[in-house]
This record gives C-alpha cells, structure tokens and sequence, in this order.
DNA sequence: CGTCGGCTTGACGACTGTCAATCAAGGTGG
DNA sequence: CCACCTTGATTGACAGTCGTCAAGCCGACG
C-alpha cells in the first residue's frame, strides 16, 4: 500500500528497518475515488490523512463568483492532506483531477508516531515541508512569470517529481498526465483558452507535446532554459534529518 | 526573547510550564539586522533557525532577469526559516524588510525538542504548516484576483496576524507597514508603478490609507468584502493538537 | 448517428507592464 | 541654514499579455 511513500521517504534520508514496518501498517484500507470527485471536502475535519496510490489530485480553493485556483497537484506517494494532522481543519478541498486509488492512515496512529519515533516525525514534517517549497515556486511562477514559463515550469516539475517515484520515462522525457487544459489553466492562473494558445506556442518550438493523456518533452535542456526551470527546491537528496 | 513566540503558540494550544520553559530557553542571543540586508542567504544551509522579534521579513526568490518575488512575509513571533531544520538547504532567501532584531534557534536543541517532546514538536510542525496555508492563500490571490483584491487581501491579512501578536491598533484596524511600494509589488506580483495606481483606487473607495509607515483600514467589513478574505486559513483558534 | 465534453480559433477589450519624466521628502555637506 | 543628492512616490502615454465571448470542430460514447 504505502509501497511508493517508503520508496519516497528513502530518497530522502535512511529508513530503517523498523520505521519502515511502521509505515507499512500506516494505511490499512485503500479505496477508489472517481475523476471530478472530491477526496477531501473544505472545511472539513479529517480524522485520518489519505495518501495518494494512484491517479493525480490537486488541493483547490473556489471563489465565491466560481473562480478556481488549483494551489498544488499530488502525484503518486504523496499525502494529499498530511497537514490535516496538525492543523485539523481543512481550509481547502482536495479533488481527484483523474480517476484515483488513495489510502488512509488514522490520525490516531500519526499522533503514535509523534510520541515514539522522532526521526520519522521529522521525515513526515519533511514532506509537508517540500509541499510548501512548491507552494512558493508556483508562487514565483505565478507572480513574475509568463504564461508560457508557467507552463513549461509545471511540466519540469511534474516530470521530475513522477519520475522520482518510477512513473515517467527518463527516455523520453514524457509521462501521463490525464487532465484537461482547463484543469492546467486553474493551476497556472490562466483561462482554458490561453492555456490552449500557450501550448501551441510550445509546440511550434518544439519544447512540448501533450497528445491524448500524455506529454513529451523532446528538448528537455531547452525547456528548462524557458522555464528557468532549477530542481533544488523539490529538495530531493538524501541525507540525515 | 522567545515571549511573542510564546504567545504565538499559547493562541495554537495550551502550553504546560515545561513547554514555556524550553521555548524561554530556545533563542540565548538576539541580534540586529539592517533594512535590506539578507537574514538568510539563498542556498546556505543553516544550523540554526532565525526568530523574528521586532521589524518585517520576507522570503523571496530573484529570477536571473532580476524579477523579484517575495513569497511570504514574517510578523515578530514567527520563525523566518523554521523549515530550514529539516530542509536543511535553503532554496530562496530572506531579507529584512525593515530594521530587525533576530534570535537564533540551535538545529541542535530543536532536534533534541523533537527527541524528547512530541506535543511541542507537533506545535513546531504546525507553525510551518500555518506557513504553507498562508501561501496557498497567496497562490489563489495570484493566481485568480485582481491587483486591488490582492492588495487588499494582503492589508487584511497583515492586520489579523499583527494584531494576534499585539502589534495593531483593533480601534483603527491600522498597523506600521515600513516597507516600499516596490516590495508590495514583489509580494503581489504587479509593478511599484501599479501598485500606486491600485493604492489610489483603494483611497478613492475609501477603503485604506497608507501614508508613512502607518496602513489604516476605515472600512474592515468593506476591505473584507472586496478583498474575499476569510481568515480561517490563519488557523487562529486553540485547540489540542 | 446524435449528443456531449473538451479542444481550437478569431475578434475584441482590458488589466497591467514599460518607459520616462516629475514631484516630494529626508539626509548630507558647506 | 541652505543647496544638493538620493530614494521613493506619482503621473502620463503607450504597448502587450491575457481575458472574454462566441462559434466551430472533433473524438468518444450510448
């Protein structure tokens, strides 16, 4: 079950064989969630944090006059609400983007964790963490870039954050990403259309194809360069924490 | 030292006398920043956390064309770079925005909190997670309002957190912004020249005043209202955690 | 084969950026 | 005490990225 969240954490730092046990009894149950539904309802109380297994979802805020704002994506391995845990309210819905399998770990057992094993504390604090420093590049990227960097940035990201849990292809530089450009617009603050003539102006440069459900990246070197596109803050090196 | 980060926390959950005394005993040496300078450098890797007691900071990141986006802003009370601990590496800077006085935090004695203090480590853990909530706000402010309903929000937001640590005046909803209008651009993702030009909007309607260093809000509830603010994303209540 | 959701395209408008000049205020040196 | 200088605020003209509105297209599905 929580097979890509250990494989997740031990590329951050050594796990041992114990702690590695504790996750696995972390999340019992697993269920499935259909593409367009909610995961986890705003301001809700979730007595249990849901890890993602399968599929893509993002956290979101709608305003009143029905503006949306996807303010993150999840990816396999990743817990879409572990801050449920400390903050008890959620003051943001979670939506499964494309059809999903997530799991659950009690609240109950998270609270255990913090009573007995400081350093898998510390390791659950870092994820939480690494989700914040991409709250503040997409910050950057939706303050001070174009829309055309925006867009560029989140493939480099997306293909480096499912490539760090086996799910894209290093030789291609391509992975799934089954979500409509009006789902892309909300997490690049941008309308459907525009989302739609950026791509094309990737496309004439030849820097992106998106086809179907999946998308290329033939000059990854040259897509980087457009996005500006620097790695470091996804902090994925292992070492002590 | 530590008496507004005390306060802080104490406003998060109840504090029992060992909690105080080892927070008391956490920041042994404060020191003075000047406006401008960097508190922390971008890609350091500290060993200790830095506690903001007087003046305001910001985390920001500087694109190689010198567009410059602050990402988060820092009252007294708050740690500037808490995440640092587990990070490890820091991936944006920050800068004292005004005059500061600091504190530091060893990584030593919060690894030993962490060891020995589950309910304090779990408050830690929280404040950073208090972080991530203020940036996902920002990022619906980015990414779906208007410049005026940006600014606004940012006003209404910098009196709720100053005013939980004492530091705005609730008669008048006003508190000291000693920063540049360039710097709220930075914050809000627009130009120092519309920046202006929204600040006299925002007269117009009556709605703030900002001269000197001194913002005053005559009309919160119309502020509120046009800037869509909702605090609950500041997670200001106490409740056991 | 018709319907539907999502993609694509075009015309037009507006919010915000750019550039540059002017104004205001505080600090410094003579 | 005043001329000078620097930083920040203000203003205006103009440009451009992106939003809005609306229509047409296209593949999937019952």
């Amino acid at each position: 079950m929580t097979d890509l969240f250990v494989r997740k954490l031990s590329g951050l730092d050594r796990l041992n064989d114990e702690e590695v046990q504790i996750l696995r009894g972390l999340t019992p149950q697993a269920r499935s969630v259909d593409a367009r539904a909610d995961v986890i309802v705003q301001g809700s109380r979730p007595t249990s944090s849901t890890l993602l297994l399968e599929g893509l979802t993002g956290r979101y805020r709608i305003l009143t006059d029905g503006r949306r704002q996807i303010t993150s994506i999840d990816v396999p391995g990743d817990f879409v609400d572990l801050h449920s845990f400390p903050l008890k309210t959620m003051d943001h819905g979670v939506i499964a983007l494309s059809a999903c399998r997530v799991a659950t770990a009690p609240h109950a057992e998270l609270a255990r964790i913090t009573e007995t094993q400081p350093h898998l504390t510390r390791l659950l604090w870092l994820t939480t963490l690494i989700d914040a420093a991409i709250h503040r590049e997409w910050l950057v990227a939706l303050g001070r870039m174009s829309a055309l960097e925006r867009m560029g940035h989140l493939f480099c990201e997306l293909y480096m954050r499912l490539n760090a849990v086996g799910l894209a292809d290093a030789q291609t530089h391509s992975f799934a990403l089954p979500v409509t450009q009006s789902d892309v617009g909300d997490m690049l603050g941008i309308t459907n259309v525009h989302v739609n003539r950026t791509l094309q102006d990737m496309r004439r440069r030849n820097l992106v194809t998106w086809r179907g459900a999946t998308v290329s990246i033939p000059d990854w070197d040259g897509l980087v360069e457009v996005a500006r596109f620097d790695a470091s803050y996804l902090h994925q090196e292992r070492e002590p924490r």
